[in-house]
DNA sequence: GCTTTGACCTTTA
DNA sequence: CTAAAGGCCAAAG
């Protein structure tokens, strides 16, 4: 746990944060990060982030959908990163946050 | 130094 | 109940 000023190590430490096979919300992250309704700020780090170092496929809006999977290589990329992790979708093409959601609960 | 945009969420009408 | 607008904070132009 570092204590960086930077928002951005911030959000990349939580979403680092995130273990494989699960995914988590910009909500539940800016929360995380006290400010509750600035769950944009959260997304636009990610955006800024390097997709090498952060782990943003991970990363999905309050209803699960792939709201970032265009900043991508590919549209489909995130979708895929998921899957190898063992992500599962519903048929909306959302996350199934019932069993992969997590709220940085350890 | 001010304006616009941003991978969203919450609240009011 | 659904729909719409506002708000959050920061960075780039």
């Amino acid at each position: 746990m570092q204590q960086t000023p930077d928002f951005f190590q911030q959000v990349h430490t939580l979403v680092s944060c995130i273990p494989p096979g699960k995914v988590s919300t910009y909500g539940i992250i800016a929360e995380k990060l006290s400010i509750r309704g600035a769950a944009r700020m959260v997304g636009w780090a990610l955006s800024a982030a390097d997709l090498e170092h952060v782990p943003a496929h991970r990363v999905v809006n309050r209803y699960g959908a792939l709201t970032g999977k265009m900043h991508f290589l590919t549209p489909e990329t995130m979708r895929d990163m998921l899957e190898a992790e063992g992500v599962t979708f519903l048929d909306d093409g959302t996350v199934d946050l019932e069993r992969h959601l997590f709220g940085f609960e350890g």
